[in-house]
DNA sequence: GTTTGTGCAAAAGCTTTGCACGTTT
DNA sequence: AAACGTGCAAAGCTTTTGCACAAAC
């Protein structure tokens, strides 16, 4: 583990903003001035390979969680604000963490049965 | 509604496929060739706003979707493929249309606090 | 000394936008 | 003629990548 990968995973793990590659970028180069954004990129992706964290796509950026925990994800459609939201706090419909839901979106991954084959090969 | 974005409301009502704007842009051409994507861009976002297209952000890029009623989505982690899901179908949980599922996750989309706030403004 | 990661810069998507022109009313 | 939509091209943003160099093993 690198310098850079470790200062990249403890600024994700210290927010609970679920912070864009541009922001850690601007957070790692306080600690470290030469830090380059293809590495910020590169060590994100090693991060979430490895299974530490969580890429989440929005419409602007991928952003990223160091929570690795099943969870569900809250976000604000004007701002793109994004929160964690935990699985009791699911049972009031209208209203969560002084949200007004507009929708909610069920997203199922994995692999279609076409990738299935092409992986046994 | 212009020719265009009549066109361009065809094609994406006409497949199941979930399409980017760049296959919808090769589909129009072929009806109009001097169709510009920076038109289809426009056209896809104005059928969103007008509640008519629903549009899905993935990694690579957006999809649009005709069929705007409450459903789920069933997405290949490897080739990005985007499937319908309904609602009955959700009972099984490991497998569901031949796709092997790996994750689930759900996503609730509204305004957060401040941005009601602003709204009101 | 071989492998692996880095900084830098360029390139590669996808998407948006300024502008002049065309269409519609 | 005013309002709106278009085609074209340029620009904008996020992300990826080739390369020479540095660090780690």
């Amino acid at each position: 583990m690198s310098k850079q990968k470790e200062v990249i995973y403890s600024i994700v793990a210290s927010t609970m903003t679920h912070p864009t590659a541009d922001w850690v970028y601007d957070q790692a180069r306080k600690r470290m001035p030469r830090i380059s954004l293809g590495t910020v990129y590169r060590n994100l992706h090693r991060l979430c390979d490895e299974g530490r964290l969580l890429e989440i796509t929005t419409k602007r950026s991928s952003r990223y969680d160091a929570n690795v925990s099943r969870h569900s994800h809250l976000r604000c459609l004007e701002c793109d604000r994004l929160e964690d939201v935990h699985q009791q706090d699911l049972k009031q419909p209208r209203r969560i963490h002084g949200y007004k839901i507009l929708e909610s979106r069920m997203e199922l991954l994995g692999l279609c049965p076409e990738c299935q084959q092409n992986d046994q090969t």
